[in-house]
DNA sequence: GCGTTAATGGAACTGGAGACCCGTTTGAAC
DNA sequence: GTTCAAACGGGTCTCCAGTTCCATTAACGC
């Protein structure tokens, strides 16, 4: 739906644009299912859209005229997943929130499927414009469902009043995905136990106050 | 040097390990400078081993015969990369310390050459095993030269005693690659300043004490 | 210097990724 | 339910990444 709108302001006659019934939607599933797995599986240099239209069933004609490339299957994998959002936690502090918020991050990264897939996700987006836009995209939405947490906590008094929220979930996020990304390092509980902890200091001090 | 006796260890005769003079060392010497050059151009997907060789003035049965695959190019890079260390700052003070730190990687990483070479090298770890533990070690060496700061801080009583240094290092650069590699933000110069500010708070509190 | 052989490099071969053509299916409008 | 074009899909072709083979070059030990 998103990606629909999307492209029909970018090429007037896109594949899978004019006629998004029945069996076009149908394929566009099958394909992006396909692709998780196949990226889940073997990661983002194995994948290859022949063994994709394989996989999903359908004829790799189709695969290459309607997201010609590995990224354009990811990129359009990454505007699927903004769609399906879940709910951010509220347990009451602000200090628990972001520590359901960086548990949450850690369970994902560290999930065999979901680490995988996110993993090639991140490749994909060093190597391709469209595709690092897609993967911003995706982070904005993620980040913008928690952001109430951040206000509610203000609100209460547990971090200065003016703090940017998407500063500090930022903030609790970017040690796991540091260690996740660049150094490749294991992801155990307590990493995120600190990540909110530290990111809740630093706010604290008023470090992400907007001036 | 490192490269040799790693290979020596693993493969009793690796090309490239029992004659390292002359030659040998040039070849290596002139692919990995092409490598570089390729991916600071045109990125890690477009990395060719063809056009290496072609670009090195060398037989491309040489560079598939040592190097096998792109992500072999780019960790033998990152050997040799990890050998050529610069040394840390000190400025007095921690946190002028960890001001430079971020400073020194927001800078790199928004360097067009040296920040499109890390893209690379993040797309290529993402990919595979033995390209994600030659990044791993860089980082880890470069980390080590910065330790002595943070002791020296602590010394000072800048930051509570215990205080693990890699794990404040860690807290610093983590913003700066966490929006460089993953939702791919302009890093401007109060963000570097944040980072570094944002872990002395943390650090402070004793959130990277050693328990 | 001289011989040995590790390492390089040119050339020819192969397989599979990706492009193209064109007939078939099917969603949308009436 | 009929029509029309959008989208799909099978088959084929092309080109280039990656391999193999063998002749040539030049390190290393004496």
């Amino acid at each position: 739906m998103e990606l629909e709108t999307r492209l029909n302001e970018s090429r007037p006659a896109t594949p899978g644009t004019l006629r998004p019934g029945g069996r076009t939607a149908k394929v566009r599933r099958a394909v992006l299912d396909a692709t998780l797995d196949a990226l889940a599986e073997s990661g983002f240099h194995a994948l290859n859209m022949d063994r994709i239209a394989a996989s999903a069933g359908v004829g790799k004609t189709t695969v290459y005229r309607r997201w010609t490339s590995p990224t354009g299957l990811v990129g359009d994998l990454l505007h699927d997943m903004a769609e399906q959002s879940l709910p951010a936690a509220d347990t009451g502090t602000l200090a628990g929130d972001l520590r359901a918020n960086a548990e949450l991050v850690r369970a994902t990264l560290t999930d065999p499927r979901m680490g995988a897939v996110f993993r090639a996700v991140i490749a994909a987006a060093a190597c391709d414009e469209e595709c690092a836009r897609a993967l911003a995209g995706f982070y904005r939405t993620r980040l913008a469902e928690w952001t109430p947490a951040v206000a509610k906590g203000a609100a209460r008094g547990e971090v200065p009043a003016g703090t940017d929220p998407v500063e500090l979930l930022r903030a609790v996020s970017a040690p796991l995905y540091y260690r996740f990304a660049v150094t490749h390092e294991e992801l155990a509980a307590d990493v995120a136990e600190r990540a909110a902890t530290a990111a809740l200091a630093a706010a604290r001090d008023g470090v992400f106050v907007r001036e």
